[in-house]
DNA sequence: CCACATGATTATGT
DNA sequence: ACATAATCATGTGG
């Protein structure tokens, strides 16, 4: 700001001090030229001293000097030889990739890109938008308002800047033009100047950008730290998750829409669900004699609501309403589950490290599924074909499961399985 | 306070 | 794009 106000005073007064040169001394001596310097500083800052009117009848004065015209062809003439030196190469300099990179970032972060929502109403809209998952809507409605605060800030600076820009560009080609009268100033030149303010300007426009990207990386890595800080799912969803996982132990792959489901019915994200699933495939695995006590007990509740489940469709069947058998409440997945679910149950019973102790307590459940089952009337035929299919995914597939240790170095540490042969429950 | 459980992130491979 | 494995950082029960 200093600098423009330093080139609007110059501007009333450099008409007038284009001038003083002629001056007698050629000075081969350099004292007498530092001397003169000297005095044309001196003189320079002084001018500001003068008033306005002053210095405009002096430059008034100069302009219509019997010599001005003289003197200008001699400046042009002197320039015309001399000015060639502005070096016409000026390289179109690349786009700076560091400008780029802050760009991409402004862009990708949301700050620069198109204002979606209307600035203040922005953090509300975010808040209402999410509507249901009220879970970290409310940290994330926290970030977009500090997104769209910095966004703001950030829009204001940069529109004040180039509005300077625009300002002190016009008022420098004024400027330029206003002195072409009293020295020779190609177009070019102007050209060049106004690159030169152009360049300047968006230098500090990449300062801005600059302070801008810290910003949002303060605030995101804040935002990140505050995800960060977990807390567990409820009981109920960690109770759905394992339901499914267990159930689905032979390819614990839940689909998109099967996440989706499960993101539901846990009031957590599709994202959760999945890190949850990778979470708890690579930790089962990992050691999966840990997990047994909880498989057998998942297992065991699966086949009891299934075994729930088929009786009640049984029931319906024999009451002669095909209406569907699922019950929903826990159990939740349909049909084709509860055939995978048995066929987990047949693994696990079939893995020989185990097998022991699942025993005779799931082994009723799975005989009594089974049987309640074999009543069904269209069950029948999707499990009986698929069992085959399930061992072989399981122990020859190698396929999520039998790539790690096998079965006999485990030892069970657990104790005799927890499952309850309570067909009420 | 410690050890373990657990959700999330990161690095890497496919 | 997704899976895995490793890792981080916190939550939780002893």
């Amino acid at each position: 700001r200093g600098e423009k106000k330093r080139l609007l005073a110059g501007h009333s007064v450099q008409g007038g001090m284009a001038l003083p040169p002629p001056h007698g001394h050629d000075g081969t001596d350099g004292d007498g030229r530092k001397q003169d310097i000297g005095d044309i500083l001196h003189q320079i800052m002084t001018i500001t001293d003068q008033s306005l009117d002053e210095a405009q009848a002096k430059k008034h004065g100069l302009n219509c000097h019997r010599m001005k015209p003289a003197l200008f062809s001699v400046l042009c003439e002197i320039k015309e030889k001399t000015g060639l030196s502005i070096r016409g190469a000026q390289e179109e300099d690349p786009p700076d990739p560091q400008l780029m990179r802050l760009d991409n970032m402004l862009l990708a972060e949301g700050v620069a890109g198109p204002e979606k929502g209307g600035g203040s109403a922005a953090a509300a809209a975010a808040a209402a938008a999410s509507g249901g998952a009220a879970d970290n809507s409310i940290e994330h409605s926290d970030y977009r308002a500090k997104l769209t605060q910095i966004r703001q800030i950030y829009h204001t600076e940069l529109e004040k800047y180039e509005q300077a820009c625009n300002e002190f560009t016009t008022h420098v080609m004024n400027l330029l033009r206003e002195q072409s009268r009293t020295r020779p100033i190609s177009p070019k030149e102007i050209e060049r100047m106004v690159g030169i303010i152009h360049r300047k300007f968006s230098s500090i426009q990449m300062q801005l950008k600059q302070s801008t990207c810290e910003a949002v990386m303060i605030l995101r890595s804040r935002f990140l730290d505050a995800r960060r800080k977990r807390r567990n799912f409820s009981k109920q969803a960690t109770e759905i998750l394992n339901e499914y996982f267990y159930s689905h132990l032979s390819n614990p792959y839940p689909s998109e829409e099967a996440k989706e489901e499960l993101a539901k019915k846990c009031s957590i994200t599709v994202s959760q669900v999945s890190n949850w699933f990778g979470n708890k495939r690579i930790r089962y695995k990992k050691n999966i004699g840990k997990f047994q006590e909880e498989a057998n007990l998942y297992a065991a509740k699966t086949a009891v609501n299934a075994a729930h489940a088929a009786a009640a469709a049984v029931q319906n069947s024999q009451a002669n309403s095909p209406t569907t058998p699922n019950s929903g409440s826990s159990g939740s997945f349909s049909l084709p589950n509860s055939g995978d679910m048995f066929l987990s149950m047949q693994s696990l019973n079939g893995d020989s490290y185990q097998g022991a102790q699942v025993g005779a307590n799931v082994q009723s459940q799975v005989d009594t599924l089974r049987h309640v089952i074999s009543q069904t009337a269209g069950y029948n035929d999707a499990l009986g074909g698929n069992p085959m299919y399930s061992q072989h995914n399981l122990n020859a597939n190698g396929g999520w499961q039998d790539a790690t240790t096998p079965s006999s170095v485990i030892s069970p540490t657990e104790g005799p399985g927890s499952v309850h042969s309570d067909t009420s429950n």
